[in-house]
DNA sequence: GATTTTTCCGGGAACGATTGCGTAAATAAA
DNA sequence: TTTATTTACGCAATCGTTCCCGGAAAAATC
């Protein structure tokens, strides 16, 4: 005995009225008897009818649904990230779907279109870390379909986009650093062509030099995965460890390359700080739990996740089409450990 | 100039059949030439036609996606078994709606009826530990809709169950504290009325036994908001600490506990294990990075969502209710630090 | 050549809801 | 009383798709 919710016509028929009554009696239109109304309204809620959001959408032509993309959910940031998004979705009854990347292009590419497939009225996207080639966000986006971009950004993309001050961030972590009395310091960081690598490693490179320090080339290590695959990591790490002139502390721009770090010095057996300093980007609260005290970069993942879903939707409610975007930046943290 | 989705109506008039024809040429019907399935392909694959997925759920009655309750995501455990759910349910073309209690009964309450509303196919859920009142499920249930749980289980409602062997999981952590020589054993736990409560309690309690000590109320600590709320597990860690006669060691039983039990130590300078050990289930990936090395029971989670997404699935595309269901219980795993 | 069968395709209803338009009855204005 | 206006409701189209029928033309059979 399978369950059928009830319908318009359910109501309709038993209180032997049209649809259309029954339906402009619900949106409590001017054109309906009060008397009418009472009853359709006493009727629907004895057969707890609620309007069935999938005949809606074909009607409106929208679902009232966004779509996000991220890496990996399975990271503090993200998922911080996430319950922003969900805390205004939510509020403004739009359902989130979330997909993951997991930082491959293809999956994102997958993802994409199947999100797209499923008639989302906009997007909210944290590039994967392999994501080169835009023609799949590009051709979206030229249709008009509403996209924000948020942490990761595209900046060839005319649309709104949210993120922290990466430039600063980095650059005080750094200056932290520096403050401390480390000198060679390496940073080890994303792909090379995600904004957040240029900006971060920008933030490190100023620091360095303030201090009259050159950046060397050596030192900056790119991880095209994103830390995503541990031996990535790993290696850029026993890499900088076998230089003539090790280094002396690592900056790393990611939650997922902080601990990779971490991992591999452990690994490596060198004592933090006093063999390697290390101090780096991350969202994770288990920091303060860490055999090792690190200072880290704290970024505003919820309020991030808020702002981006509010821009989304005003994109998305937007009578005409949006001509000017907002870039927001966000400031972050440093969060130093006490001693 | 909004963009609009082409439709089977678009490719009929250009090729001047009819909808039905259209329609029967891309589902490949017999009834239709191949000459004009060629015809209606190409055209379709030059259109970049793809089905309406509202419309097909309108007619088809199903909305080929599922939802998904627990009780946070940025939990190691929940996002590893988010992430078996959706290597299975987007194999399989259903799309998976994740939403959080936050261990909070109203707002499982109300996730629940907003995915009701969204009409999804099928539920999956880890109830959150302040569920009591079970009548929103019973009440989904009874109108046969597909609910699996996992996790936190529901004993009194017949559907598919998934969850590890908790009794085993809890009685080997205990048992290997036993081994190292602890005697006085507490053991901070969730909401007494939680499926995996009362099995890891009984597993800690019957490793005490098979040590022939008896099991002290006093050493049991139950917290309702399962380590929500940090100072829920402090004052439990504190309240052990004070006891005339105090632990030597703690058995936590979930990831927040866990983590919360450390965080309470660690604030009241108690050091682990020299002097209090601790022990707990955790799926944290960064376990191993901590400034203790403790030993954890493992749950293999991105099974437990694969698992229970089959299970699922297979309540949904049944033609006939289904009358029989199985309770799948996997095997956790002891991680011990190396020393 | 006449009949039957097959092949191939179109018409139209249905899914659940909204909405523009038409209209009968009731009321107000003339 | 007649005309104009308002009130309160129904009809039917629409969204994109599928699928049950029905039927013309072509092919096969007698």
């Amino acid at each position: 005995m399978k369950y059928r919710a009830a319908t318009i016509k359910d109501i309709a028929q038993a209180l032997g009225l049209s649809t259309s009554t029954v339906s402009r009696a619900l949106r409590d239109s001017h054109e309906i008897s009060a008397a009418t109304k009472q009853l359709v309204l006493e009727h629907a809620a004895s057969l707890n009818y609620h309007p069935n959001p999938i005949a809606l959408s074909l009607k409106e032509k929208k679902s009232r649904s966004i779509g996000v993309i991220v890496s990996e959910i399975a990271n503090s940031f993200f998922s911080q990230t996430i319950n922003g998004i969900e805390s205004v979705a939510n509020e403004k009854g739009y359902t989130v779907i979330i997909s993951q990347s997991h930082e491959s292009f293809e999956k994102e590419v997958r993802t994409l279109q199947y999100l797209a497939s499923r008639s989302i009225d906009g997007l909210l996207i944290s590039v994967s870390s392999a994501t080169k080639d835009l023609t799949h966000l590009k051709a979206l986006h030229q249709y008009g379909f509403p996209i924000v971009f948020f942490d990761r950004i595209i900046e060839d993309i005319a649309t709104h986009k949210v993120m922290v001050d990466n430039f600063q961030g980095a650059y005080n972590a750094t200056m932290h650093l520096l403050q401390q009395g480390y000198r060679r310091i390496a940073c080890i960081t994303n792909s090379a062509h995600l904004s957040i690598t240029r900006e971060r490693v920008a933030g490190y490179i100023a620091a360095l030099e303030k201090h009259g320090i050159h950046p060397q080339p050596a030192l900056i290590k790119y991880c095209f995965h994103g830390g995503m695959l541990l031996p990535e990591v790993t290696d850029a790490v026993n890499q900088l460890i076998k230089l003539k002139t090790k280094p002396d502390a690592i900056f790393a721009t990611s939650d997922k390359l902080t601990t990779g770090c971490m991992r591999a010095l452990k690994k490596a057996k060198v004592a933090i700080p006093g063999g390697m300093a290390l101090t780096g980007f991350s969202n994770s609260d288990l920091i303060e739990l860490l055999h090792a005290p690190i200072t880290v970069v704290r970024q505003p993942a919820f309020e991030m996740g808020q702002v981006a879903t509010e821009l989304l939707l005003q994109l998305i409610e937007s009578k005409r089409p949006v001509k000017e975007f907002e870039t927001r930046v966000l400031q972050s943290e440093l969060l130093i450990p006490p001693r």
